[in-house]
DNA sequence: TGGGAGTGCTTTTTT
DNA sequence: AGCACTCCCA
């Protein structure tokens, strides 16, 4: 026990062991918020407060979940299997399955991820005859997940004007279809789990007194619905325990709520609010730099980070002339240090958007730096893989229109866009399932239908007592699949892919050895949606690390390079163009990837850059005017700026006439430019704008048609 | 049915 | 620029 809390600093060790109280830890960044996290739960059980069944440990992504899982049995020596830590998705669709009859859901209901979602909404629109320029899917899309977040029902959202009304019609209309197919998206995993806690009062009972103790890491990304989900778990006298760091708080535009934060103090009444400051990752001047930036955020909960490391390098800056200058810099750079002996593993890229990596990508693959980008397209959302899984899920379930859409003419098999609008008219009419309505076709197209039900139902049989792993097999080779990709040119790694699917299913049987409930192909499926595999990539052996600022949350590295530090791209303009909330997530993300560094940090922009398949001229970002100047080191050997350098407080409200500086315009005369600098105000307005091949010129705001671009 | 051409969009991302 | 999606023709 001793051991447990060895090495504590005084703040960790007052969490770890506070009694039977509500908390809220402020943690900041590398301050150890993991590790007290995990030996208070280690605490709690080892001296017997509560048993390892008492526990409730919640997360937002998988990987924060193993790694908490990890850490505990290494801790103490008990079997981590039956507890419940788990991301909040996964906890409550262990509730949903468990109680499955209660909620209305079939046992083998299918989770529907963000692409299903919205394919699922342009069929709906289509079905009922809806003009998708007014409706665009992904905005309804949007619309449903930020009702469900709020806990806002179809039935119950309010409507002030016919647009919204009609949207949520269509959200009522979405219910109904998800229902009838027995599938649920993500949030209605949390939504459904909710109501049935509220509704449900034995059941919340016995929850309620089960859990004694709840744990929440990441607090400040957790929405409104997932704070009543604690709250209410919580209803019965347990503790809550909330780890989080406001100033790391860079999900809002999913509907976080920073504020959940502050509405804990007030909900849990005498809830201790203990703050970790201390920071064990980077050297003094990192830390200063982001203590400067990040105080220029209101509304904080307060809390300043401090390390005894020393102030450590200056931080070095970069102006280029180009997107491609800045990362033949960066490039150039990266090849001394891998010479001086760093791991090209500790040294990370980091941009705001993940279209940069391309020019980063190019520059590092001509001087042959291995690299490893994050962040693509994950394993199961592959379209080959994805098409393998969606015929499991009819075997599963016929009912899944989605999935039935997907591989219904997939390979293809004759059933062109007229018979599938045949089939979901009479499906439509009987208002049954695809599957079911295909037996009424007539024709030559119900002929050809009538043969896809006829291989599924085949395949059904085929299938119904093989091993998962040869299962998934004999799905990919007898749908036809494995051929098309083996004819296909490019369909090569599609097969290899494949092939991994099959491992990936033994991998997941061998695992998991105990099937839950409606058995392992439920279960795969499942584990397919909530884990669409870890962000690609085995830990990259020897290469640079390529990453957007959001995928570095929670990482560290020796070196790191913040690149693309521009007005307009970081701070986002479209951050920038939401007022002064938005320009402080972005500040908390500039906070974040100032803080993922351990010894140095690079910060660089281009006064150029290609966007969008046209040159823009660019200004600094304002984020680099907040870093004290005796912390910098300025790298630029010759000072020749195209742009002058941004001088005078950057404020988010407009400057001159709706217009700001760094903003892209269009001229009638003179074509696309970028505001460059203002002056005087009202009809003296001028501003000076720098036109991509018309050169600088100033124009009166009076006479000159300047639009934004 | 399938491919080629034309059109439009483009921040961040987990589940 | 690059990608996804749609539309139209062979």
């Amino acid at each position: 026990m001793s051991d447990l809390l060895a090495n504590l600093n005084s703040p960790q060790l007052q969490a770890v062991t506070l009694p039977p109280v509500h908390a809220l830890i402020l943690a900041g960044a590398g301050s150890g918020k993991t590790r007290v996290l995990t030996t208070r739960i280690a605490w709690l059980i080892s001296t017997s407060q509560v048993g390892p069944h008492g526990v409730l440990a919640v997360t937002f992504t998988n990987k924060a979940s193993k790694e908490m899982t990890a850490r505990l049995s290494a801790l103490l020596p008990i079997n981590t299997r039956g507890m419940w830590i788990g991301t909040f998705h996964g906890l409550c669709n262990r509730l949903l399955r468990a109680h499955y009859r209660e909620v209305g859901l079939p046992q083998t209901f299918q989770i529907l991820d963000s692409g299903d979602q919205l394919s699922m909404i342009k069929r709906l629109l289509k079905n009922l005859n809806i003009d998708d320029e007014k409706f665009p899917p992904r905005e309804l899309c949007h619309f449903i997940n930020a009702n469900k977040e709020q806990g806002i029902r179809a039935a119950q959202a309010e409507a002030y004007d016919n647009y919204t009304q009609k949207r949520v019609e269509l959200y009522a209309e979405y219910e109904t279809q998800c229902n009838r197919e027995g599938v649920v998206d993500f949030a209605e995993l949390l939504l459904r789990c909710y109501e049935l806690l509220q509704r449900n009062e034995p059941l919340r009972q016995h929850y309620q007194e089960r859990f004694r103790y709840i744990l929440v890491d990441e607090f400040q990304d957790t929405n409104r619905l997932q704070y009543s989900w604690l709250k209410l778990l919580a209803g019965g006298g347990a503790k809550v325990f909330a780890v989080g760091d406001d100033d790391q708080s860079i999900y809002g535009f999913r509907g976080a709520e920073v504020g959940n934060m502050r509405d804990f103090e007030r909900d849990y009444a005498g809830a201790n609010v203990i703050r970790l400051e201390q920071n064990y990752r980077s050297h003094g001047n990192i830390l200063a730099a982001a203590n400067a930036l990040i105080k220029n955020n209101r509304e904080r909960l307060g809390k300043n980070l401090w390390t005894d490391a020393g102030a450590g390098e200056p931080i070095r800056a970069f102006e280029a002339y180009s997107d491609i200058d800045e990362a033949r810099f960066v490039v150039d750079e990266i090849r001394e240090l891998v010479r001086e002996g760093v791991s090209p593993t500790q040294i990370a890229i980091l941009y705001r958007s993940n279209a940069q990596s391309r020019v980063l990508e190019h520059e590092l693959f001509a001087k042959s730096v291995p690299y490893k980008v994050y962040g693509g397209l994950r394993f199961f959302e592959r379209q080959e893989i994805k098409h393998a899984l969606a015929y499991l899920r009819l075997l599963g379930n016929p009912d899944d229109d989605t999935a039935f859409l997907r591989v219904v003419n997939f390979p293809t098999r004759g059933i062109g866009a007229r018979s599938l609008e045949n089939l979901q008219a009479s499906a439509h009419q009987m208002n049954s399932s695809l599957y079911n309505a295909a037996a009424s076709l007539t024709g030559k197209s119900g002929q050809a239908v009538g043969a896809f039900i006829r291989l599924i139902e085949s395949l059904r049989q085929e299938t119904e007592n093989l091993p998962l792993p040869e299962m998934v097999e004999h799905i990919v080779e007898k749908t036809g699949l494995a051929q098309h990709y083996r004819l296909e040119k490019e369909g090569q790694e599609r097969l290899e892919n494949l092939d991994e699917l099959i491992n990936a299913a033994a991998t997941f049987v061998d695992a998991e050895g105990a099937i839950g409930e409606g058995g392992a192909l439920v279960s795969f499926l499942t584990h397919a949606s909530l884990e669409a595999g870890e962000h690609q990539a085995g830990e990259g052996d020897e290469a640079v690390q390529l990453m957007s600022v959001h995928a570095a949350k929670g990482l560290e590295f020796d070196v790191v390079f913040v690149s693309g530090l521009e007005q307009g791209l970081f701070p986002h303009e479209n951050s920038v163009n939401q007022g002064r909330d938005g320009i402080e997530e972005e500040r908390r993300l500039m906070y974040v990837a100032v803080t993922r560094a351990r010894q140095r940090l690079y910060l660089s922009c281009a006064q150029t850059r290609m966007l969008h398949g046209q040159t823009r001229y660019c200004v600094p970002s304002s984020f680099l005017d907040e870093i004290p100047l005796e912390l910098l080191l300025k790298l630029n050997k010759k000072a020749a700026p195209l742009v002058t350098s941004f001088a005078g407080g950057y404020s988010a409200e407009p400057a001159v006439g709706g217009l700001r500086i760094g903003q892209t315009v269009e001229h009638g005369k003179f074509g696309i430019g970028v505001i460059v600098s203002t002056e005087g105000r009202g009809a003296d307005a001028r501003v000076q704008v720098n036109f991509s091949g018309n050169g600088m010129k100033w124009l009166a705001l009076e006479y000159a048609k300047l639009t934004p671009v």
